[in-house]
DNA sequence: CATGAATGAGACTTCATTCAT
DNA sequence: TATGAATGAAGTCTCATTCAT
């Protein structure tokens, strides 16, 4: 017996199983959204589904680790066109100003983050993966935009890096937060108030 | 006739669910905890917690209104018994250091704070009230301290008392859904330094 | 121990949990009422309810056992009150006319007693009891006036009195359940109409 | 891909359900009757009776929903053969006649017929869709045979057809239910008279 | 490999009845 | 007797998962 499918057809079904369930995450929810919410989305038969994962949990699962690698490039790049540290800076908070939760969309996404991240919360393993996406990704973005400012004269050289790279997301992650749970949310109002708070801050 | 239970009997049944409620709630997360669950934790019958609470968002919404009132005359008192805004908000700061998700027990009540938060999302009643509750107590809070200090002449005059309220608690948030996803987070140093960059900001 | 509260005041606790029973069985229906439903409209306790009934199938069977009594006598007296058969008949109509479903409070005595009746279906004693009921009043109240036309020469002799009385109930009973059921019936041309159709056939 | 069973199945499937659906309703009424004595008489599983009825108030409709097309498909049929409105007339009441819910199986039908009328009462949607089943299928049956009638000159052209048609199945209705409710009741005699009545009253 | 009907445990909630006070 | 808090079985409905075709 031959495998009678190619691996990138195999590829290509569990991306768009993928793709629909986090369209259905984002719409109601982990535990709202059921597997027939996927099934309707994705076209496909239920049975197909389970061809490919062996749970909803595992769906899941992998929509998570896709996801950590995404954005990761989109930034690497953009980050490396800017010239000074100021203008990385900027572009990095000017695209959270695009990530509104006010649009449906972003906030779907923003939800299925933070619920999953919660979800990590109870698994050891997965919180350790979570915080190491968060340090070599994340945090060392930052520590390595500051440091080039001190080095570049920018910004100030008393700041230390890994703790301003905590502050800058904890404060992206609260306004993101807040207006993804609150109604009317003045989001991008909030967001550039902090950017001038944060720059004023590494400018001093 | 007479009553069968005093006010007390029935204010303590109450305090027993809502704790085992709570204690459920962070151990398993709000929508995979099943009220057979509380009934199992807290000993009683179903029957029983359904007397004392009409509904498992009711539960919730309980527990909610209970921190908020906790904090709320805490806060309250506290805050009169300070003269100066400045010394207000320093005492705000440093009853929000006391709150460190390392703390297994804080770490409980931000989960299950953060994951109703998240599952209100999608209750149009449930978000609108959680958003009344942010307003009419953290915000106002906030808002009141700022102004008094513009008053006083602590602090910048030209700053929105309203926009400055919510950077402040985005940035609380922030910290602290942080330290709860994340292993190993700097919860009070992060926490220190906002305080820095905030009062400076208002004092400037 | 000599007994505490008269016999008296027992009966008279016993009336007011029926009456407030018939009120909400009429409501709600019987299945739908809740013994909770019936303490709330009586201000009576729980407790006191299972003093004086063993069950609600009890309260509903001792209703209707009362129910049974009530209208027999007001009928028997305004009938030997009119003087000709055909008064008297006309009478009886009228007092159904008065009786129309689409008033709030006629329909809920429709419903209670039609789905008590139905519900009697399913014990032989209480169809039988029904039964008996019918023939004894309602059939013979009927075949009384019927026998009385014919012999003042009123009535058509020729016509059988008893299948004219069962004619009779089935039209108003037919006319009343489908005004109960339906939405805006025209419950009292309908009757009239049904009045016409069965004097002329008795005074042919 | 294929199908994985045949239309005629699920239907064979759904009319199994609906078959036990309808005796236990008979046996212990509408609303006493649970959806696992549905599940116990039908040998499938509660899920599976899910599947094709979304509700228990759905179960009932559907089986409503069916006796009324099998009526309709008769009655149309039969109608159409017969040439004059009166002999048209006198097939229905016929077909009634066999309907005598002194017959155990007839008895079941009404009784649940009777039962989920009312019920429906309570539950204003059920209701709107009760009075239109009946004007659309009921009354505008007897409509058009009166009408009929009336053209070709049997019946009285002064009647209104549409009272008329309420006055039928009023005492349709009625001879049914008391049929149904009391101990040996004579149906068939009392439907007969019914029929002269009527008949008389059109052809006058 | 694909299909989707079938399964049945389990979710939330209600409510008739009991019984300690 | 009166009270009403406590009980827990039972109700309707959902849904992740399996498996015969």
């Amino acid at each position: 017996m031959t495998p009678i499918v190619s691996e990138e057809y195999k590829e290509k079904k569990r991306q768009e199983i993928l793709q629909s369930a986090h369209v259905c995450f984002a719409e109601k929810g982990f535990e709202a959204c059921t597997v027939d919410d996927i099934v309707a989305r994705s076209g496909m038969s239920k049975g197909a589904i389970y061809n490919y994962f062996k749970s909803k949990d595992d769906i899941y699962l992998a929509l998570m680790e896709g996801q950590t690698h995404k954005s990761r490039n989109e930034f690497a790049k953009a980050i490396a066109e800017r010239k000074t540290a100021l203008d990385k800076l900027n572009y990095l908070i000017e695209a959270y100003l695009d990530n509104d939760p006010n649009d449906e969309e972003n906030k779907g996404h923003a939800i299925v983050h933070y619920e999953f991240s919660l979800y990590s919360t109870r698994n050891p393993k997965l919180k350790k993966l979570l915080t190491e996406r968060y340090k070599d990704f994340f945090v060392s973005l930052l520590i390595g935009i500051i440091k080039e400012g001190q080095t570049s004269g920018e910004f100030n050289k008393e700041l230390d890096p890994s703790t301003h790279a905590d502050i800058f997301w904890a404060m992206v992650n609260g306004a993101t937060l807040q207006a993804t749970i609150l109604e009317n949310y003045q989001y991008k109002l909030i967001l550039k108030e902090m950017q001038n708070l944060f720059l004023e801050k590494l400018r001093q």
